[in-house]
This record gives structure tokens, C-alpha cells and sequence, in this order.
RNA sequence: GGGGGCGUAGCUCAGUUGGUUAGAGCGCCGGCCUGUCACGCCGGAGGCCGCGGGUUCGAGUCCCGUCGCUCCCGCCA
């Protein structure tokens, strides 16, 4: 027999019943009943039911077992009777008689139970992740997105792409997010930087000729985090493809996307391949946001002309004041109860709005402030325009979209999600195409990139040369699944001479572009491909499959919010010998100085 | 960098307009129990009420500060 086991904790079953067997695991569960003890013995397959009674001469040594340990129980196989099966355990049918016991790893009295899925403390869970671990929930999660990685993987080869590693210690790139910076030992005063993602390296794998990448990236970012963005590093479906068209990466996208989420789906349904494509444009006007939760049917249009000139003078004179005034309507079927109106207008003003306009109809008519002071006509058209009846209602923001947006964004997900609008239980994909090339920087007033540097303009080289800058669309794309940005990808610019006149707009001189990109600016004068690609968020895809907001509960070993491990105590001082090999000398204030 | 929430037993939490000795469930320790599966029953230990200051006859409770955790904004193309 095996010294440690002869089945695992989630196989046996009737038919086994009479067999001899060895099980290992953690003890999941005791139940003392005085002369008859049970113990639930629990591994990574499952738990299985042992009993012991006090005839045994081990029945102390048993009774004794504090939670968690870790011990092999030998013994037969046995039915259970009918009244006591366990129909909630896969392995309920049978138990397993204690003949022997050997304790392999005693458990001190836990910090935290393990075997509940009550909550608890996010720093008690990451200081002892490897108890939470062993809970049924993370456990999961954390063998989910391994099974999500091999999936992609294994789509990704199926489809012609080959995986290669980059380096991990490389140079500063101009992502745009904060590096983390590695010093060198043998160049003093100099340090490598982590990728913010493998950007530059894929591209020179194109133009190297491997015409199709993937990895699974690790990627760094010194960024603050988020509930849904861990702190520090993170990984990427990062792709890239040679000789495509921005429809080629779509192509080539969607069947890898749709694919792993109906493979993981559980039951919920899933978009189906080709998703929606919907312009930047078209998405801040329909949703107000460039990551549109289409679950939510609700679609903002625009009215402004309805209230130029109308009496309701507060929107009329916004639209008068300034060309630059939108008003937008956000249509609520359902919603079109006083007091729903009411309750959205005081969210508003918690918002730090002014507040929220609304109409809303019954009897046949518009009812409230807005509606008197616009007049029966132009409110009959604006119900007539959104096909709205009574009962529903239709909700106003007006000012500068820019600004309105997000606000504009959170009333169309709260509406939909108060009124029941929202469907539960689906991922509804979209590619959102056609970013904009350059933004201008509210504060100094200067043109910048609104993207990525390397996208390609669309219209090119003459567009740049003859059009507004602020006209001009990349071909940038994202795709977004319930509302989170899954990825952004571009097709890139391959060609010196519209890099040099894209930075330059951006006011970036040849030399600057040359000190900073030369690597992949050289590379591009001697033969590069068209070429193009996507980087898919894993952390992202697997909080949507397991459906939770929070990353750290689909990452094994996560930093938490301040970007520490509390587990391996991670940042920490490093000996002042290892200081002065690296030619570092600290200067830290005291009060915030490394921990000892 | 800014804002919100939280901080009471190992864990989850309750704690009344400020008022006796700060409670419950789980866990831990001891006792009882031969068919439970969140077993049950009896008993016990366990508290710097995050920390510091203030108001008050009296503070877990009110005020100020501070620290920690968390969520959001900024930031992250």
C-alpha cells in the first residue's frame, strides 16, 4: 500500500465499498460524539467521511487531532446506512473506518476557520494566504484561472500563434504608467526597468519575421491600485499579428474570447462572435463611456436642439452661452414614478450635481418641472422620439460632454440597475473602434497622444500632414465585456516617416523620438511588416468568470492595497552591504524609512 | 496627493439619549454524549473597546489628532 494514500479525498464511492484503502489530507471537521468520533478528512479532490470509535486504541490520538492537521487514515471502505448517507458529498455514500492513523503535520489553533466561507479581514487572509487558500471559494478561483490560462493557450496554438518569453529586465518604455526600476550592479548608477507589458518587444518579433505572438505576459506597473487592479504587476493575453488588417485582429480575437467564456460560462450566456462594434464617438454618445455595460438596453440621445430656445431657461441658456452645451437624454422605461424621479435627483445631488432633470408621464402627458416649463409640444415630441409611454420617464444632464460623461456614465448604469433593465447572468462583448489620435490637455493646453504612441492614424501620413490633429482616429481599438475594458490593442505604426510626423504633432522632435524608441525606430528601417494586436487583461477575464469585483480573490499570492505582501514581507531593507554593491545610498525621511 | 467607510475577545459581530462588573455566536481549554455531517449539552479561560489627547462627576459611546485596513477620485494609454 502507498505510504500516503491509495485514493484521493473526492473519489470513493458505493462500488468501493469493502475495499481497504489510505487517505491523506487536512482535518476539515471533527465530530466528538463521546465513544464515537467523525472526522471529515478534506484534500484538494474532496472530503470524505472517517469515523473511529473508542474500542480503537488510536480513538484518543484521533479525538486529540486539532483542525487542519495533516494525517493518513488507513482502513476499509464501508456503505453508510440509507438513513445515514450524505446526499450533499459526492463521496456521502460511504465511509471510512479507522484502522490506523499516522499524524504527519500537527495544526496550532487557527488564526481563522477554514472550513466557513464567512468573510474575514483582507490582511489576516493575505498574512495567512496559504490557510485561506485551502478555502473552498479562493481554491476555486484560483484553479479557475489556471484552467482559463491552458484554455487560452491552447486556442491561441490551435489558431497559429507561437508563445515566446521577452525580457523581464529591460529598458524604461513610455507607456505612460510609472516603471519600477531594478538596479545594476555592473553599471553603477544605472537601472533596468520591469515592462509595463511587452510592447516594443512584441512588435520586433513582427518585424523579426514570427508573424504570429502570444504570451501570457507579466506586466509591472507602479501604479496605485484599485479593487479590480492589482498594485504592481499583473498578466496579459499579450498578442501581436504580421500583414493584418484591424478586421484580421478581430478575427482572430473573437473566437479566442467567445470561446473561453462559453467554455467557462457555467450557464451564462455569451455574445456570440462577431461582437458589436461600436466607433468612440457612438459610444460616448449612446453610453457616455467608452466601456458600455451593454447589458443595460438603455441608449443616451442627444436633445439639445429640443431645449434650444425652450422655456425650461436653465438648458437654454447653458446651450446660448456655450456652442460647446449638450443636453442628453437618458430614456427610464419604468422609471416614471415621482418618487423613483426623486430618488434619482437626490442621488444626483450626493453626486455633487446640481441635479438631475427629469420628466416623467402619465395620463397620457409629461409630468414635472421640466415638462411646465418646456410646453407640451416639444415634451410630446421627445416622448413620440424615445417610444416612451406612461410610466416610463426620461432623465436630462446638459454642460460639456467631456465633463458630463461620467456622471452622465453612473445615472444610465443606476437607472438600469434600479429598474431591473439590466440583465443578470450574460457577458455581453463589444469592440469599441476609431479612438482618437491626439487629445488636447485641458491644462496646458498642449496636443497629446490619447492612446498608445504606436498606433497607426488612420488616413496616415496625409492625414497627419493635412487634417486637424484632433480629427483624426487611430485604428485603436478596445473590447469591453459588462462594462470592464478587457484589453486595447491598434494596428501599429510601421513605418519611421509617420512616427517622426506623429510625434512631432504631439511635440516631440526626431531626435527626442530617436533617444527614446531608436531601438524599435531602427528596426523599422530595415523591413518591417504591417502588424497589429491585442492584450487581453487574464486578471480581468477571470473576475468576470468567477464573478467577483475583487482581483485579489482570483491571484494566489497578491500584493495588497499598499502594495505589500504581508505573507513574505515584501518590501523590505536590504543589508547595507548589498547597499553599497548596488552603489546606493538611501535617502529616506526618517518617519517613513524601510522597515527594520 | 484627496475623499468616504470601518477599527470592541483568535474570528464574525452586538453594545440604547454618555451611566453598575463590556456581551453573543464560532473557535480555544475542560467535562458529558455510539450515527453525526454547521452534531448536541454543561462549564471555563480569553478585552489597552487601534493609539494619543480633550470634554465630562463619569467615555466603547461625544470632540480633536494619529495609525491601520478598505473603497473611490487622481493615477493606470
Amino acid at each position: 500500500m502507498h505510504e500516503y494514500r491509495t485514493h484521493t479525498c473526492g473519489v470513493l464511492r458505493l462500488a468501493d465499498a469493502g475495499k481497504p484503502a489510505r487517505l491523506s489530507g487536512w482535518v476539515h471537521r471533527k465530530r466528538d460524539h463521546g465513544q464515537l468520533l467523525f472526522i471529515d478528512l478534506r484534500d484538494h479532490y474532496g472530503v470524505t467521511q472517517c469515523v473511529i470509535d473508542v474500542s480503537s486504541a488510536l480513538f484518543a490520538t484521533a479525538d486529540a487531532l486539532r483542525l487542519e492537521s495533516v494525517v493518513t487514515l488507513t482502513g476499509t471502505v464501508v456503505a453508510r446506512s440509507d438513513d445515514t448517507v450524505n446526499p450533499n458529498l459526492p463521496t456521502g455514500e460511504v465511509e471510512l473506518t479507522i484502522a490506523e492513523l499516522a499524524v504527519q503535520s500537527t495544526a496550532d489553533p487557527l488564526p481563522f476557520p477554514v472550513n466557513s466561507d464567512a468573510e474575514y479581514p483582507e490582511e489576516m487572509r493575505l498574512a495567512y494566504r496559504y490557510l485561506d487558500l485551502r478555502r473552498d471559494g479562493v481554491h476555486a478561483h484560483i484553479m479557475l484561472r489556471s484552467k482559463v490560462i491552458a484554455s487560452i493557450r491552447q486556442r491561441m496554438i490551435a489558431q497559429g500563434f507561437t508563445e515566446f518569453q521577452t525580457p523581464i529586465l529591460t529598458a524604461d518604455s513610455p507607456e505612460g504608467a510609472r516603471p519600477y526600476y531594478v538596479p545594476s550592479r555592473l553599471h553603477p548608477g544605472q537601472f533596468y526597468a520591469l515592462p509595463q507589458a511587452p510592447q516594443q518587444f512584441k512588435q520586433l518579433l513582427m518585424v523579426a519575421g514570427f508573424d504570429r505572438y502570444f504570451q501570457i505576459a507579466p506586466c509591472f506597473r507602479d501604479e496605485a491600485s484599485r479593487a479590480d487592479r492589482s498594485p504592481g504587476e499583473f498578466y496579459q493575453l499579450d498578442l501581436e499579428m504580421s500583414f493584418v488588417t484591424q478586421d484580421d485582429v478581430f478575427a482572430a480575437v473573437e473566437p479566442v474570447m467567445a470561446g473561453v467564456f462559453e467554455e467557462f460560462a457555467d450557464g451564462r450566456a455569451v455574445s456570440p462572435a462577431p461582437f458589436r462594434r461600436i466607433a468612440y464617438a457612438d459610444a460616448m454618445l449612446g453610453y457616455a463611456s467608452d466601456k458600455p455595460d451593454l447589458r443595460n438596453p438603455i441608449v443616451i440621445r442627444d436633445a439639445t436642439e429640443t431645449f434650444r430656445g425652450s422655456g425650461f431657461r436653465i438648458f437654454a441658456g447653458m446651450i446660448d452661452g456655450d456652442a460647446n452645451v449638450r443636453v442628453r437624454a437618458i430614456p427610464a422605461p419604468g422609471g416614471g414614478s415621482r418618487a423613483f424621479c426623486d430618488r434619482m435627483n437626490s442621488w444626483a445631488q450626493e453626486e455633487g450635481q446640481p441635479g438631475l432633470g427629469y420628466i416623467f408621464f402619465r395620463d397620457g402627458e409629461g409630468a414635472g418641472p421640466v415638462a411646465r416649463n418646456l410646453g407640451p409640444e416639444r415634451t410630446e415630441a421627445l416622448r413620440q422620439e424615445f417610444g416612451l409611454k406612461d410610466g416610463d420617464a426620461v432623465f436630462f444632464v446638459a454642460g460639456v460632454p467631456k465633463i458630463f460623461a461620467q456622471f452622465a456614465s453612473a445615472a444610465r448604469l443606476r437607472i438600469g440597475n434600479e429598474l431591473n433593465l439590466t440583465a443578470k447572468g450574460r457577458f455581453e462583448f463589444c469592440w469599441i473602434t476609431d479612438f482618437p489620435m491626439y487629445e488636447i490637455d485641458e491644462e496646458t493646453g498642449r496636443i497629446e497622444f490619447s492612446h498608445n504612441p504606436f498606433s497607426m492614424p488612420q488616413g496616415g501620413l496625409e492625414a497627419l500632414e493635412t487634417q486637424d490633429p484632433l480629427t483624426i482616429n487611430a485604428y485603436q481599438y478596445d473590447i469591453v465585456c459588462n462594462g470592464i475594458e478587457l484589453s486595447s490593442g491598434a494596428i501599429r505604426n510601421h513605418r519611421p516617416d509617420i512616427m517622426y510626423k506623429a510625434f512631432e504633432i504631439a511635440g516631440y522632435s526626431a531626435a527626442e523620438v530617436e533617444a527614446r524608441f531608436g531601438g524599435m525606430l531602427s528596426a523599422f528601417k530595415f523591413g518591417a511588416p504591417p502588424h497589429g494586436g491585442s492584450a487581453p487583461g487574464i486578471d480581468r477575464i477571470v473576475m468576470l468568470l468567477a464573478d467577483t469585483p475583487n482581483i485579489r480573490e482570483i491571484v494566489a499570492f497578491p500584493l495588497n492595497q499598499q502594495a505589500q505582501d504581508l505573507l513574505m514581507q515584501a518590501p523590505a531593507a536590504i543589508p547595507d552591504e548589498r547597499l553599497r554593491e548596488l552603489h546606493i545610498r538611501l535617502a529616506v525621511p526618517p518617519a517613513r524609512g524601510p522597515r527594520a
